[in-house]
DNA sequence: CTTACTACAGTTTTT
DNA sequence: CTGTAGTAAG
């Protein structure tokens, strides 16, 4: 296919700074791509001199593919594609003697973070997790606006921020003496060298001479702050985003940084990518007329050529038992007409809580299913567990996954002989696995707990030193020696859970070992690699025998970001759910209706609302009206189905 | 040190 | 209503 005029365009304006706004299904991946082949192809850049960020781990591994296919192969091997943090982590391990950081360093994720946060502060806030939480992203929305502990206190106002502002200092002393780096750190820490730093802005600036950005409207401050400073004055940049598709705001993406863009760079050529190849003329028309109800920094309006399509129905239901079983009645129907596969559907809701009247109805029907939720492999504990064991393995001073494991399985050491441990270890200035080594410990305390430490630290030691130059031998030993599967079956709750949770276990252990011994990659690389991987990236993504399966595919809106399906139910449509509660208190109505504009644009052919009368809610029904975004879409376009008692 | 009970909180979540 | 985390008793 041809690229259309706009998308020529974009693709070809490559001497300055270049903002292309690409609509829903516009084909914006696509012109990323042929701009990649073309500033190479024509325009004599070389690979290693162009850089395309993104997001997810996920965006970029389908631009690496489409550009493999597109270009030969050898041509873009140097060719820098990888999400923010990646990009980040690569400039942290190149600069880490300017940033004071020892090359040794492990990566914190959210959980540990929390982990961490909630032991330093148990003195003021005794292991309150809803003010922990708060404590958390109150930090992660300060790095994220490169506000130091110093400056967050002086512009703390209530006595809480002040406290919290303590804290942040409190943690960011932990990290630093423990050699720990948590997310925002991975974009914080380049952001702030580069701009201090003129010798390594000139080389970084030197190094990246062409840089794309995708979702560009999800940027956060220090994010925008670090492509400034990566594309410095040269500003060959292009930036691909859609304002009407931000909808990580509450994690601090700043649309506005559209607008900031254009005050920066003056000379900015905002190029439209406005020709839909997705949807139905009426599936467009009805998103149109919703998002015009937003205010618009850039005016845009996405059509279509393809046919008017069929009317959009509304199915109202009694309760959200009552709205499962007729969306998948309608679904079942559809099917049967239309000799349609169960993966042209999806179903699309706000909360994963949503998903389980639908699945209970699927179940029923035996309807093929696939819950896309985002409880993480990773965040499993049989695996957290293995992963804090393989952490360990790199860096025995890792404490939060030393404690961890440190009595899993069961090896007789309790509370009491870990708070000795711990008070030890912080007279002596040194890590929960050092202090273990130490044999002042076991003369200061002597008890059954201490010997039970000594032995398994003279144990776990051996396993260490073996796996500096044997790892998969260590990871071998360490899980045979450990009965990591018997302690397992004998903890879980059934059989069942019991034999997921192995094979869980085996899924990553055979990741691990095929990425160190090479096989199905380009090349072997090391343990500490391994685990630098797995905290970025998500294993998961290795298995992708489950896509290609016929499954109904049940998500939230915000997973269907990116996706398309000939056939959306989006379910819900309730003033209080979409918009959720919380964002009409809030006064954030904007935001939500993007979310529902998201979930209408990712429709082809038909499109299908659902909503209840009455919700459960903790157990108790309440009553809900239908959601104001309906009642904003154009009526003609819809037929509202009687409601059957 | 382990097990069992109680209290309590409960959107979205790219890395 | 559900799952989890922290505490109190075994």
């Amino acid at each position: 296919m041809k690229l259309n005029c706009n998308q020529k365009q974009a693709v070809e304006f490559v001497t300055g700074p270049c903002l292309i706004l690409a609509g829903a299904g516009s084909g914006k991946t696509r012109v990323i791509i042929e701009k990649i082949s073309y500033l190479i192809n024509q325009r004599g850049y070389l690979p290693q001199h162009i850089a395309a960020i993104t997001f997810t781990n996920k965006a970029a591994r389908e631009i690496k593919e489409r550009v493999m296919q597109t270009t030969q192969q050898k041509k873009i091997s140097r060719l820098i594609i990888s999400t923010f943090h990646a990009l980040g982590l690569e400039f942290i391990k190149q600069e880490y003697e300017s940033l004071k950081i020892k090359p040794h360093f492990s990566l914190l994720n959210t959980y540990d973070q929390f982990f961490i946060l909630k032991k330093i502060t148990t003195k003021y806030f005794k292991n309150n997790n809803v003010l922990v939480k708060n404590l958390t992203s109150m930090i992660s929305h300060w790095k994220n606006n490169l506000v130091n502990p110093i400056q967050a206190m002086q512009l703390s106002q209530s006595q809480r921020d002040k406290l919290f502002a303590h804290c942040y200092d409190l943690y960011n002393k932990h990290t630093q003496t423990f050699n720990i780096l948590d997310f925002d750190d991975l974009i914080l820490l380049p952001t702030l060298l580069l701009d201090k730093n003129k010798t390594i802005q000139k080389k970084w600036q030197d190094y990246i001479r062409y840089l794309l950005v995708d979702e560009y409207q999800d940027t956060n401050i220090s994010q925008y702050k670090l492509i400034k400073l990566l594309v410095g004055t040269r500003a060959h940049f292009t930036v691909v985003g859609d304002d009407d598709q931000s909808i990580y705001s509450w994690r601090g993406a700043q649309p506005q940084n559209l607008v900031l863009l254009k005050n920066d760079f003056p000379s900015l050529k905002v190029i439209k990518l406005e020709e839909n190849y997705r949807s139905s003329k009426r599936i467009l028309k009805v998103a149109n007329i919703l998002i015009s109800n937003n205010s618009h920094m850039f005016k845009k309006k996405l059509f279509s050529t393809l046919e008017y399509g069929e009317v959009l129905k509304v199915i109202t239901a009694i309760d959200e038992d009552q709205e499962s079983e007729r969306v998948i009645q309608e679904l079942i129907t559809h099917r049967l007409i239309k000799k349609t596969s169960y993966s042209d559907y999806a179903i699309l809701y706000r909360g994963n809580y949503q998903s389980k009247a639908f699945e209970k109805v699927l179940v029923k029907y035996k309807i093929p299913y696939k819950i896309t939720n985002n409880i993480s492999f990773f965040l499993r504990s049989e695996i957290r567990n293995l992963l804090a064991y393989i952490r360990i393995l790199t860096n025995p001073d890792d404490d939060i996954s030393f404690l961890r494991i440190i009595n899993i399985p069961k090896r007789a050491i309790g509370l009491t002989t870990i708070k000795k441990l711990d008070m030890f270890s912080k007279n002596i200035n040194k890590s929960l696995y050092h202090t273990s080594l130490d044999l002042k410990l076991y003369q200061h305390f002597n008890s059954k707990g201490m010997r039970s430490l000594q032995n398994f630290i003279y144990w776990l030691s051996n396993i260490v030193k073996l796996a500096k130059h044997k790892p998969i031998l260590a990871i071998r030993t360490l899980i045979q020696e450990i009965q990591y599967e018997k302690w397992i079956v004998k903890t879980a709750i059934n059989t069942n859970i019991a034999t997921m949770q192995i094979n869980n276990i085996n899924i990553l252990l055979n990741w691990i070992i095929d990425m160190l011994l090479g096989n199905k990659v380009d090349q072997a690389i090391t343990l500490d690699q391994v685990v630098e991987r797995i905290t970025l990236h998500n294993v998961v993504e290795n298995s992708k025998s489950t896509e290609e399966q016929d499954q109904v595919q049940l998500m939230t809106l915000h997973a269907s970001k990116g996706l398309e399906f000939p056939h959306v139910f989006l379910v819900g449509m309730e003033e209080g759910l979409l918009p959720h509660q919380n964002s009409i208190n809030n006064n954030n109505i904007d935001e939500e209706r993007r979310l529902a504009y998201v979930g209408i644009t990712r429709a082809k052919k038909t499109l299908i609302f659902s909503l209840c009368q009455q919700r459960r809610q903790y157990g108790q029904f309440i009553e809900s009206e239908p959601s104001r975004f309906l009642l904003e879409l154009p009526q003609d376009d819809l037929i509202w189905k009687a409601l059957i008692h």
